[in-house]
DNA sequence: ACATTAAATGATAATGATTATCAATATCAT
DNA sequence: ATGATATTGATAATCATTATCATTTAATGT
């Protein structure tokens, strides 16, 4: 918990920001959560700690927290951005069902280290990466089938 | 070219939808290009076929191309939506500086294998997948370690 | 503590991308 | 050709995000 805010906070001196009671609010309200969540949902829960919390402060604070590396967004095709946590949870791909939505997280060691590989042989510094998977699951594929005949 | 009109029709009708002008219009444009492009990008090439063409067809001619296989939409962060060629298009991930942008497409068998080997483990018949790397390219990295100081 | 300076805030307007609406038109099966 | 239905382009509407700006707030030096 605390261990992220001081990150935060050693981000913000780095680059002649400030700490404000907003951002706490903000940041406080993102490390609470869990999961996949957009700009909409950080509002709604930073707002049950302080209600006068502007909108524009949340989409501000949310691009800081990604930049200082405590968020990343979470590529979804559809609707608004959504982020997730990075610091101290373990990384984790994506499985998603294109039929009804369904999203399996899965990791995969084999595939890190390919692509560790790939950043060296490229001379590139690794800051992130996102592994998506999209098909069909068991169940929706059974239904796409019969819909054909 | 033909091949890909072909598989257009042949979506529509099992769809119940028809092949029109501007589907057509829409559908050469869209095979001319190349790399990925966003609906103005199309909108303006298909518009050089045929200058009445809306916009709003664009978007929705874009999504039935999806539908139908032809067409993904290559996830970029910023700005539009961006969508690529799917079919007889060789696939490809991709490697990008955070820092200045630059994008470096790379095949990686070994990393397709593993996908393959995590569809089957989840009972799901893939239907596509995007790996994007992101780091600091060396240039880049050089400039960032100077900012620090 | 206090003043100073620059950054941050929330409200609101503005933008950009996409989607919905709708009357007129085009397509397909018959 | 005819009729049923999908499609079109224009426009308005929506959604997510960003810019603007007057006011407030935090960090720094005194």
């Amino acid at each position: 918990m605390k261990e992220e805010q001081r990150l935060f906070e050693i981000y913000l001196r780095n680059k002649g920001l400030k700490m404000t009671s907003a951002r706490e609010t903000v940041l406080q309200a993102f490390l609470r959560s869990e999961g996949h969540l957009s700009a909409e949902d950080l509002l709604a829960a930073a707002k049950r700690i302080d209600p006068g919390l502007g909108q524009a402060t949340v989409f501000r604070t949310l691009k800081l927290l990604a930049d200082a590396g405590l968020a990343q967004d979470a590529c979804k095709d559809e609707g608004p951005r959504r982020y997730e946590h990075v610091y101290k949870h373990s990384h984790h791909d994506h499985l998603v069902c294109v039929g009804c939505g369904r999203l399996i997280e899965f990791c995969h060691p084999q595939i890190e280290k390919a692509q560790n590989e790939i950043f060296k042989e490229f001379g590139f510094r690794a800051t992130g990466h996102r592994l998506e998977l999209r098909g069909l699951c068991a169940d929706c594929a059974k239904t796409f089938d019969l819909e054909k005949e």
